[in-house]
DNA sequence: TCGCGAGTGTACCAATTGGTACACGGTGGA
DNA sequence: TCCACCGTGTACCAATTGGTACACTCGCGA
C-alpha cells in the first residue's frame, strides 16, 4: 500500500513546500528542510538528485497551488466580472493564505534575478491569470481589446494591494482601497 | 583631499548599491562584491563591521535613492493628481532604473521573509508614498477619505502594473493597462 | 534459504562563507 | 628623524554547504 517510490517524493515535496512556505527559499538547506520534515539531507539528495531539482519541483508544486486557485475562478461558468474580482480578492487574502503568497512575492524577486528554479514561472505569470479575466470581461459585454486592459488592470491591482496588505497588515485600508476600485471598475458604466 | 574615512566609505556603498541593483542581495557574498569594486573583502569588514551592517546600509541607500524618486513627485506644486500619476509611472518604468526596480522586489520579498536587514522597509514601503498622493488628491477636490482610499489604490496599481512590465517586457501592453486605469480614474468625474 | 535491491544512516569531502591575526607601507605630526 | 596610526594585503580559521562512499537493514521473489 502506497509504498512506491513517487508517493514518497510527492510526500517529501508536499512537506517542502510547507516548509518553503513558512521559511524562505532563500536561504533554504537540505540539513535545514531534512531536519525539519524528518529525514536526512542525505535522502532529499536521494529522491531529487540535487538540490537544484528539489527547489525546481518545490516551485512548480507552490505554482500548482497557485493555480489551484485559479482553477476556482475559471470554473464559474457566469460569474460576472465584479463577482470574479471580489472571488479572487477574497481568497488571495485569506490569512491561512499569507505563506503562501509571500512565497509568491519571494519566487518572483528571485525571478527577476534569474534564479535559475525561479525563472520559469515568469512565462505564465500574468498570462495565466489574464485568461479567466479576459473572458469574465468579454462575457460581461466588453470588446475583446479593452478587456484585455481591463483585465491586465485587474490583475495588476488586486497584486499591488496583495503587496501592500502583506506589508502593512492593514486589512481595512487595503480592503476600502479595493472597494474604491471596485467602484471606478464597474460602477461608472 | 578628500581622505576622510567617510568619503570611502560612502564610495564603496554606493558602488556596493549598484553591484547589487545588477546581481542581487540574495547570495551576495562579500567576496564577490569586493571584486567586483575593486576591494578586498577584507575591506568590506574592516569598513562596516560585518556583512550584515554592510547590507543594512546598502539596504538605506537603496531607499534612499527610492526616495529621491519620490521627492521629484512631491516637489511638483500645483501638479494634477492625473499628472502625478503619469509621472510617477513614466519614473518607475524608466528602463535605466529597471535594476533597481527588480532590487525594489527583490528586498520586498526578502523582509517579507524577516530577513533582518530588509524589514525596516516594509514600514514605509507604502506610507512614505501615500502622503504625497494623498496631497495630490485632496488639493484636486476629494475629500480625505476617499483621497487615502483612491491614493492607496493607485500606488498599489502602479506597483502591480510595474510587477507585470518586469515579469512580462511587455511595455506596450502594460502601458495600455495603465491608460484604461488612468481613463477609470480621472476620467468618469 | 538465499540473495538482491530499495531505502536509510553515518561519515566524510571539497568548496565557499564570514570573520580574524598579523604584517607591511606610507603619511603626517613631534 | 622617528614614531604612531590608518589603510591594505595575505594567510588563516571555523562553520556551513551540497554532494558522495560505504555500510547496514529489511522485504520479496527464486
Amino acid at each position: 500500500m502506497g509504498g512506491k517510490v513517487g508517493d514518497r517524493r510527492a510526500q517529501l515535496v508536499d512537506a517542502a513546500v510547507d516548509y518553503v512556505a513558512a521559511y524562505g527559499i532563500g536561504d533554504l538547506s537540505l540539513r535545514g528542510l531534512g531536519a525539519a520534515i524528518g529525514v536526512s539531507h542525505r535522502m532529499l539528495i536521494h529522491y531529487f538528485g540535487s538540490k537544484e531539482q528539489l527547489l525546481v519541483e518545490i516551485v512548480r508544486t507552490s505554482e500548482q497551488r497557485q493555480r489551484d486557485l485559479l482553477s476556482r475562478l475559471r470554473r464559474e461558468p457566469g460569474v460576472s466580472p465584479i463577482d470574479a474580482a471580489r472571488l479572487l480578492w477574497r481568497q488571495l487574502t485569506d490569512p491561512q493564505l499569507a505563506n503562501q503568497e509571500r512565497l509568491f512575492f519571494e519566487i518572483y524577486g528571485q525571478a527577476l534575478r534569474g534564479r535559475p528554479e525561479a525563472v520559469p514561472v515568469l512565462d505564465n505569470l500574468v498570462t495565466d491569470w489574464l485568461e479567466p479575466l479576459v473572458a469574465a470581461e468579454v462575457a460581461a459585454g466588453a470588446d475583446p481589446a479593452t478587456a484585455r486592459n481591463r483585465a491586465r488592470l485587474g490583475l495588476a491591482t488586486v497584486r499591488g494591494l496583495l503587496l501592500d496588505l502583506l506589508a502593512t497588515g492593514d486589512r481595512d485600508g487595503v480592503d476600502a482601497a479595493m472597494e474604491e476600485f471596485l467602484r471606478l471598475y464597474y460602477g461608472s458604466e
